[in-house]
RNA sequence: GGGCUUGUAGCUCAGGUGGUUAGAGCGCUACACUGAUAAUGUAGAGGUCCGUGGUUCGAGUCCACGCAGGCCCA
């Protein structure tokens, strides 16, 4: 014998986990599952890279548990499956991570710190905490390739992103142009949002408001609003920032918001005035007592304004609405036939102000934002240079345009001032430090109120506190102010970008249209710059003046250009070898324009999420090195990770590939050769979160934060893995709780181990051997082993769909249910005996070969989610054959589980019939145990008969297959059928709802009626002819559900349409039985009390106790010799030593020795 | 505020296209079984299917409006 089925006592999840990751690091088992592979069709996988300078958390392990499914899945159908790991190493937290080391801010760098030590030290701090994620990653068993990752910034992977970026600069979708940003004028920066975010910055301030009334023009499609007006009509749009009143250019409203329209008063110039505003607003402006005032009664100055409601109409009548500017000072540059009229806005609210909101595109992100969408110009003008501006410069100051307007208002209504206002004077803020407690000192947003009030443009004027931000540095008001921005011109291709999404299969499917196709529709220009130190830079140098600038795509290019400029006498050397692109040394190469001029490189760096979604290309350092790697590997079958990346990563890439697909004429035909449409993902899975138990989120905060290693380690990688994909849909959140792993370890691992044990325990006393070459012919196979081997073949069927749709959950559940339910409840317990009963026959033996092939794909199909308890159970079923295996080159010569090929499931083997027949036997035995235990009858006591109603011939048929383990199972003699001949049957009808439904509708209830009047006769008739006419109905057979009525004077349970009765009468003749097999039962206690081997053999001596008791044991003693393995069974008067043994009724006398 | 999403037994989850007794596992209680025994079977208790309206002969399922939780974005 080659060797025995290993058994264990107990089994440790943890240690399994542990010894199997020796295994597979000493024979290198993840390497080996790639390069068997090779020549295979790959399946490519693109590993999103986390950044290695945060600890790694529970939720990753759930999210790399799904990324090692399918990658684990597809070599197990035969792709060749390369994974690359990486790491996102650029960014802000990087940063912000070293400025906390240093106890620096941003400000230090350059001062205390040079550009130079700082970003050294991002590099240096950006693996802080690589090696507990490798630990991770291993532990959990994540197989990805951690020796050669690619690494964000290294210098191949930033020549990558240069080249993809010089493509779209090539193709003009790479522009500068400006975004609302944070700006500070008092320190004459922009502001992060980090830096708004810092504590004090957001204070409570009282500013003047405005509500202004914005004078609509008359056109088709306002003048439903003229129809009912007695004046002008105006739309009241309220601001806590009158200084970007004169540069509005739309108002936004809120689609399904209700709208009034009301004629009054204005409470300044007391002239006649219609106007629009919110109808949920309302009172803020009209007060009660007023209600009653005539409008025609009114007197200029009266303090009590009467109005009157004249229509509503919702949000969406007001869209495209024109006015007139509200102070036309200044005129747009361009578009202006699109400026000055309502737009929709989805952040429009009915909390404050008038649910009109005023927009002004170049002080507001919202504002800038809808503009663009609608294209509505902002108010701009061009400078000396001939740039483009905002009516405030950076100072925080109107431009000398608008300051004169004002400085005409103030001379015109009389305004006092503190000092007199020149056209140069007019600061948004207070930025001049004016004397605010000078009797007439007035701030420009006073000064603009009090015009619009004497132009009758200001409806209501009042100082109204609310929070707004300061700089940190000069504690200042911040404005939101155009900055310029290099943009990535994505809106030109949005369309394409949603269009091909469709192609994409997104798990949920929810995330892909709703989520991700929303934020598609829409998309505005990605925002590409950011003012850093630690990042990619931008590779575009500019001249001083702007006019002259170079996009550059590659080191040769740079290397070339350095040497242009050094030629020109600008730069003095060439760039060392090991040149590194990051700052500042980047920022020191000074190239020369084709006119001569030097040019700078432009200081931004690129957003870090153009890092990782160009990462498909950059990960091979194509298109300088790899391209047939490359080729093969683009685009992915399979991406996963959070939810939270549907605008992270998996926009990125997605823009990306869709953008390059288009500016490259290589990836283009890389994309031909493919069949790809221009995607970078094909399948998708966005995971959820990892909630605490109670569905809390978990933070430090609360304590509720769960430690992944110490998970892992407490049960083991598998138990860990297949709770997070059995529990729920890995896109649900994932409410975790320990008890919910401990119960995957009872219910599933456990009762496949018991299976497990079950086989080693017998295998190994009859000393089979799985022989791959010899297997028993199928012809003598029972009629379980060919159920459960049907069990199994649909099985593969079922999970490798589960699989090849990305349903993860689905998966587990079938195994599951299929060990547990199937494999162990019914197979292994109704086969018992065939493995301990007799000598190793044929029939022997196939049960034993069922099982292992049982357990043996069982451990295949599992291998993705549970990779460590699956190769233990594979090396345990196969390792004692392995050298026969590789001598034979059979399928079990693999020494893992992850090199082997997944078994085919062979439709030959599957049997539906059986299966549903065999489904019927579990439904019957299950009845009758129901039966048993109402009537207090113990499954040892044989009982006669089974009553059967049988509807149709092919039911009886099927249970005429199974009868005999029905019969066993129950431990009942015979089944009998009972039809409409045996006058026992009772049938009755149900209506079938979703069938008559469609017909007869509303009349439903009638035709219900009617059916369930239906007599024994005319159902019978029913039967026999298909059709029967009753109350005016004509039903015909399908028209109702026959079932049988309950068996009048016998013992009956139904569930599910099926009916079983039982026979519970109790004869002399199955009592004696009853006795015999309960006196076996107590027997067989006994061996094992005195811990007798399971081949010991033995003698009985019983103590003769009343004619039943000798009847039972004289007239089945042997069968009770054979159940219990004794040599001899005798009745005696009286036994020295003998126990006493309950046989619930009476009490024997019992003595069991051993033979020898 | 917007987009997406979840809400079914004490807990974790199933419940194509609407069809009349809403299911499983765990937990609890009781009984049984016993050559897998730290296993197994059966039964019992446990539900305003988040709420309110609507469509329909019929709604856990479809529609509308809410409520509560979550994520992303403002």
């Amino acid at each position: 014998m080659a060797g025995k089925y290993k058994e264990y006592k107990s089994l440790n999840f943890a240690q399994i986990g542990s010894e199997i990751l020796d295994f597979w690091k000493k024979e290198k088992i993840f390497e080996k599952s790639v390069t068997n592979r090779e020549g295979a069709p790959s399946f490519t996988f693109y590993e999103g890279p986390p950044s290695a300078n945060g600890t790694p958390g529970i939720h990753h392990v759930i999210g790399r548990t799904v990324k090692d499914i399918f990658c684990r899945f597809k070599t197990l159908q035969g792709y060749q499956v390369k994974r690359k790991g990486g790491w996102d190493t650029h960014g802000l937290p990087v940063e912000l991570q070293v400025e906390k080391q240093l106890g620096i801010t941003k400000d230090d760098i350059g001062k205390k710190i040079s550009i130079e030590e700082y970003n050294q030290k991002c590099r240096e701090t950006v693996m802080m905490y690589k090696d507990q994620w490798d630990d991770l990653t291993e532990k959990m068993g994540y197989w990805v390739d951690l020796q050669h990752p690619y690494i964000t910034y290294s210098k191949e992977y930033i020549e990558s992103l240069w080249w993809l970026l010089k493509q779209l600069y090539n193709k003009k979708l790479l522009y500068k142009g400006y975004s609302i940003q944070p700006f500070s004028p008092a320190a004459g920066t922009g502001l992060s949002s980090h830096e708004l975010n810092l504590p004090g910055c957001y204070k409570d301030v009282k500013d003047t408001s405005i509500v202004a009334q914005f004078n609509i023009k008359k056109d088709h499609k306002s003048d439903f609003l003229f129809k009912k007006a007695n004046a002008d009509v105006f739309i009241l749009a309220w601001t806590t920032t009158p200084w970007t009143l004169p540069s509005n250019t739309a108002l936004v409203v809120g689609e399904k918001i209700n709208y009034v329209q009301v004629n009054t008063f204005n409470p300044y110039t007391f002239k006649p005035v219609s106007v629009v505003l919110a109808k949920d607003l309302l009172g803020k402006y009209f007060s009660e007592k007023n209600k009653g005032l005539k409008l025609s009664e009114y007197k200029s100055g009266d303090k009590a304004i009467p109005y009157e409601i004249v229509q509503e109409f919702s949000g969406k009548q007001l869209i495209g609405i024109k006015y007139n500017q509200l102070m036309p000072y200044v005129q747009p540059l361009y578009d202006a036939e699109k400026a000055f009229q309502v737009v929709a806005g989805d952040f429009v609210t009915t909390e404050d102000g008038t649910g009109v909101v005023h927009s002004s595109p170049t002080f507001g992100a919202d504002d800038f934002r809808v503009a663009k969408q609608h294209g509505i110009p902002p108010l701009t003008v061009r400078d000396d240079a001939g740039n483009e501006i905002p009516t405030v410069d950076r100072k925080g100051k109107f431009i000398r345009e608008v300051g004169a307007k004002l400085k005409e208002g103030v001379a015109k209504f009389g305004i006092k001032t503190h000092k007199l206002l020149d056209v140069d004077d007019f600061y948004v803020k207070n930025y001049t430090n004016e004397d605010e407690t000078h009797h007439d000192y007035k701030n420009t947003d006073v000064i603009i109120s009090i015009i619009l009030k004497e132009e009758n443009k200001a409806f209501k004027v009042e100082k109204y506190e609310h929070t707004y931000p300061h700089c940190w540095r000069t504690d200042k008001p911040v404005l939101y102010y155009p900055l310029d921005s290099w943009f990535i011109k994505t809106t030109a291709l949005k369309d394409k970008m949603a269009e091909l999404n469709k192609t994409i299969n997104w798990k949920p499917e929810s995330t892909g249209t709703g989520r991700f196709g929303n934020w598609l529709e829409n998309l505005v220009d990605w925002n590409l710059s950011r003012s850093r130190y630690w990042g990619t830079p931008l590779p575009i140098w500019k001249t001083k003046e702007g006019q002259e600038e170079i996009c550059i795509g590659s080191m040769d290019e740079l290397t070339n250009e350095v040497q242009k400029s050094i030629q020109a006498g600008i730069m003095k050397a060439a760039l060392p070898p090991e040149f590194d692109l990051h700052r500042p040394y980047v920022d020191d190469v000074i190239l020369v324009s084709p006119s001569g001029q030097p040019m700078y490189r432009e200081p931004d760096l690129i957003d870090v999420w153009f890092d990782s979604g160009a990462m498909p290309y950059a990960q091979w350092h194509y298109p300088f090195e790899n391209k047939e790697v490359f080729e093969k590997n683009y685009p992915a079958d399979f991406i996963a990770e959070g939810v939270d990346q549907t605008r992270g990563w998996f926009f990125t890439l997605h823009a990306i590939a869709v953008m390059i697909n288009e500016c490259s004429d290589e990836i283009k035909a890389v994309n031909l050769s493919n069949g790809n449409p221009g995607i970078a993902f094909k399948n998708v899975i966005s995971n959820g979160l990892v909630l605490d138990k109670n569905g809390n989120k978990m933070s430090k905060r609360l304590g509720n934060v769960v430690n992944p290693f110490e998970t892992l380690s407490k049960y083991g990688p598998d138990l860990v893995r297949w709770y997070m994909m059995e529990n729920a849909p890995p896109w649900d959140n994932l409410k975790f709780d320990y008890d919910g792993i401990v119960e995957v370890q009872r219910r599933f691992f456990g009762t496949l181990q018991n299976t497990y044990s079950f086989f080693a325990l017998y295998a190994n006393i009859d000393g089979f051997e799985k022989d791959e070459m010899n297997n028993v012919p199928a012809s003598n196979l029972s009629l379980l082993d060919r159920w459960i081997t049907s069990k199994l073949q649909s099985l593969i069927v079922e999970v490798t769909k589960a699989y090849d749709e990305y349903e993860p959950t689905r998966a587990a559940r079938a195994i599951q249910d299929f060990v547990n339910d199937h494999l162990s409840n019914w197979y292994v317990r109704l086969n018992r005996k065939r493995f301990w009963k007799g000598e190793f026959s044929v029939d022997k033996k196939a049960a034993y070969e069922t099982l292992y092939e049982s357990l043996m794909v069982t451990a295949q199909l599992m291998s993705a989610i549970a990779p460590f308890y699956a190769e233990w159970l594979y090396k345990n079923l196969t390792d004692n054959i392995r050298q026969k295996a590789i001598a034979n080159k059979t399928p079990l010569r693999h020494e893992s589980v992850h090199l082997t090929d997944l078994v085919k499931a062979e439709s030959s083997r599957i049997d539906m019939e059986l299966e549903l027949s065999m489904d019927y036997a579990q439904r019957i035995c299950s009845l009758v145990h129901s039966i048993r235990k109402n009537s207090k009858i113990k499954v040892r006591t044989p009982l006669q008969k089974i009553l059967l109603p049988v509807l149709d011939k092919s039911f009886a048929d099927r249970i005429k297959t199974v009868e005999d383990i029905i019969l066993a199972e129950v431990n009942v003699k015979t089944i009998q059928y009972i039809d409409d001949t045996s006058g026992v049957l009772v049938k009755k009808v149900k209506p079938n709802f979703p069938k008559l439904g469609k017909q007869y509708g509303p009349k439903m209830k009638e035709v219900s009626a009617v059916i369930s009047s239906l007599n024994k006769e005319e159902i019978q008739v029913l039967e026999k002819q298909g059709a029967l006419s009753k109350s005016g109905f004509d039903l015909v057979l399908e028209d109702v559900l026959i079932s049988s009525e309950d068996i009048p004077g016998w013992a009956v349970a139904s569930e599910g349409g099926l009916t079983v009765a039982l026979d519970i009468r109790v004869t002399d003749e199955l009592k004696k039985e009853g006795i015999a097999r309960d006196f076996v039962n107590r027997v067989q206690n006994l061996r094992k009390e005195q811990g007798l081997e399971v081949l010991d053999k033995i003698s009985i001596e019983v103590e003769k106790d009343g004619e039943a008791v000798t009847a039972a044991l004289t007239e089945f003693s042997d069968y009770i010799s054979t159940e219990t393995q004794a040599l001899t069974l005798e009745l005696k008067d009286s036994i020295a030593d003998a126990t006493e043994v309950d046989m619930d009724e009476f009490v024997l006398k019992v003595r069991i020795s051993v033979m020898k």
